[in-house]
DNA sequence: GTCTATACCATGATAGAC
DNA sequence: GTCTATCATGGTATAGAC
């Protein structure tokens, strides 16, 4: 007798619900979206979802794993090379960032989403995926980059950089001065990048 | 004739309906909050609301103009003041920002929707409010301050440093390297301006 | 094992009594 | 100005057909 709880066969049909689930769920949040709005979106009825699942919760949570894992690889491939140097590494990583949010607009929705969500126990299950990978290596940089700043806040400060323009990216465009170019992520990078080398002070003011 | 639309009175349920409503809807969003909600809170039946608002998206807008303004005070008042030079402006507006978004849980959740939110429409009208005042000013410091950067991503950047962390508020916690007082607003205004004025190059790497 | 038909309940909204 | 009663819609979940 197996041990496994259900651990239903990976059949087609369930792909087929997490994938439409990550553009519905992207797109309205977890509220924003009924099994039927989801059945509809594969073209079977809500009971089959409830077939694959044991209930909304469970899909929700299944479909952020399933598209944050998706999603995680080129950040994590980005920081990996211990040998590399520091600024190398965060530089890569900014960059890395700024492509894969401009990219996958679903993820970075999601994303979004999570940050809002206070439900504990769905924060705690998805504990073990990108975000917190990421983070744990952006704060190895930051303790060797960050010359007295406290690297915890230091940490945050780079995704917050990185990431919060995306998350700002819809009013951004009503705002002054914005350009076209700046939905750019190298552009987006290679600002960070300067912005975090010498701050404000890259010449003399006086 | 007068040409008002229907400019109900401030009556004393109409204010409170919009006090309950922000803290509702800065919990749970507007999907997550139903009319039934609002009106249990206010201790009232559901069509009492429908008399005071013409339906669900009236009500979610005039309670964001609401919380909005309530809160918007102490930002402006912290970017007045042309007189004084704009590093002292910058840090008056961070320190005042932090403090805010510690404070008034309510109205950064609240800002954290309206992020999220991709309809046009609300964004529009609710164009004339804090957040488009409050980025100009820093735009206008933006342009001063930044060497050779963009102002716009600067003035971007200004306010990724301050707002995500709050977003990731509830995340951080269970981060490496988090200490409690990395919620005391003074100790994440005094980091970012740090960060801001020399970057990582505060003394000399090798 | 996979899914349809269906029951049940909560929701946004309105009409009209008080 | 607020309530009761009610409607149509749509969300969650199950019993059982294939």
């Amino acid at each position: 007798m197996a041990a496994k709880k259900k651990r239903t066969t990976n059949s087609k049909t369930r792909e087929e619900i997490l994938e439409r689930s990550i553009l519905l769920f992207a797109k309205s949040g977890y509220n924003g979206v009924s099994m039927r709005d989801v059945a509809a979106a594969v073209r079977v009825t809500p009971a089959a979802i409830y077939y694959h699942f044991s209930g909304k919760e469970q899909l929700y949570l299944d479909t952020l794993r399933h598209a944050l894992k998706e999603k995680a690889s080129a950040l994590n491939a980005a920081l990996d090379g211990e040998e590399k140097p520091p600024w190398a590494r965060l530089e890569a990583f900014v960059g890395a960032l700024a492509q894969v949010l401009t990219q996958e607009k679903d993820f970075q929705r999601l994303l979004q989403w999570v940050l809002l969500d206070r439900n504990d126990k769905r924060l705690h299950k998805l504990g073990n995926t990108v975000l917190k990978d990421s983070f744990v290596a952006v704060y190895g940089l930051a303790e060797k980059l960050g010359n007295g700043l406290d690297p915890h806040l230091l940490a945050m400060s780079i995704i917050s950089l990185v990431v919060f323009p995306f998350e700002a990216g819809h009013a951004r465009r009503f705002l002054p001065g914005f350009k076209p170019q700046h939905d750019d992520p190298g552009v987006l990078a290679r600002h960070v990048i300067a912005l975090l080398r010498h701050g404000l002070s890259r010449r003399g003011r006086h």
